[in-house]
DNA sequence: CTATTTGTTGATCATATGATCAATAAGGAT
DNA sequence: ATCCTTATTGATCATATGATCAACAAATAG
């Protein structure tokens, strides 16, 4: 086996000098799970030694430790809310059972992620304005239209409302809570669970034509 | 009017020389709120200014910072479970419906404050037992007990499991988390979104006899 | 009024923190 | 092999942090 030098990496030797992208990404990834684990207050030097790197490293990618973890945000939440949600979700050519089912697997398997959750809750209880954007994000773009679908199908007197809809987000997003911020014992596949919330509030809202 | 001259209390003075209990207890109620707003991160010199007295003052009444938060947790949470809330949730001298509400009526009082809410939230983030030992608490006292009086009322083949009541639960729960984690606009009075949820719940698992 | 007790302060310590910058050395170009 | 660019480092700064303790002064007793 023939090994190029540049394919052997000692651990023990400084192995510096990446290429700026490349080692910008490093930082980020390894900023997202530092973050994660002990919160947004987590010491810049403590994160330079868990990447291998110096504190001052940091410095010359991000100016600030506050920039960096604005790359965070950026790495974690921006771009990650697929456009077709919305267009999806009112796609009456598919039961409403099956729509929401397929928002809530994919979008679960988004906001499960422990890294996710963990800074989102943080962000949250700093009072960052990003949890805020992306919650009137969610209402406008996901809940409304939902409303609107459940509404199309009501039959009974009875007729949900926001919070009714919030009611059925917030159960199912309580099972990412369980797991990531509390660390308590969660079923390894949510999806059941989420399938029977949907269920419980579509047999008391809507029926399905057909 | 005469007044007397330990009547007069002087903003500007340095009015020092409280009772100890008294003076604990006004550190401890000002911690609470404290580390509630800024997270349990916040430093012992905010504190001790926002509380009008010197910072190693503070240390007079607590060995050290984390007693201080030990002192904290005490007073936001233990005993402040009812212990006859299991009690009375398996009374089945009255309706379910009745004993659901009028718990999460309770609990709800409890669990909404913006001190409990917060401070549960970063305690759990920072991964301290308190909040797995409430949570377990919770599970044995309350919804295992639940369960039981569900299954009991249960006619269609369905049939609740923990996970339905956890849903439950973490969607009532959520109502706290919008309103004091992300700060988002929530219903004045959150006993109506309560209530429709007990009744989806219900009509989902529970048909009551009489 | 004086003495005693003790709740409270101000100065201080050792360490930690975000940030800066000149000096260094890795890796490609010549 | 030698030079040159620049990614990386190590020393350093100013400030902040939890904690300690001798000195101070407010309330009470004699």
């Amino acid at each position: 086996m023939d090994m190029n030098k540049t394919d052997i990496i000692d651990p023990k030797s400084k192995r510096r000098r990446l290429p700026p992208d490349e080692r910008r990404q490093q930082i980020v990834d390894g900023a997202v799970a530092f973050f994660a684990e002990v919160g947004l207050e987590g010491k810049t030097r403590h994160l330079a030694k868990r990447l291998g790197i110096t504190q001052s490293l940091l410095f010359n990618y991000f100016e600030s430790k506050e920039s960096l973890i604005e790359a965070v945000y950026a790495q974690v939440y921006i771009d990650r809310l697929s456009p077709d949600w919305s267009q999806r979700l009112v796609d009456r050519s598919v039961p409403l059972r099956d729509r929401m089912l397929a928002f809530y697997t994919d979008y679960s398997k988004l906001i499960f992620e422990y890294e996710w959750m963990r800074i989102f809750m943080f962000s949250g209880l700093a009072g960052a304005e990003l949890n805020r954007r992306y919650l009137d994000h969610m209402n406008k773009m996901i809940l409304q239209p939902l409303l609107g679908e459940v509404h199309a199908l009501s039959a009974n007197s009875k007729t949900a409302d926001m919070e009714d809809l919030w009611n059925l987000h917030g159960g199912i997003v309580y099972i990412g809570i369980r797991q990531h911020i509390y660390r308590m014992p969660c079923p390894d596949d949510p999806s059941l669970a989420i399938e029977h919330a949907v269920d419980r509030f579509l047999q008391a809202f809507a029926v399905e034509q057909d």
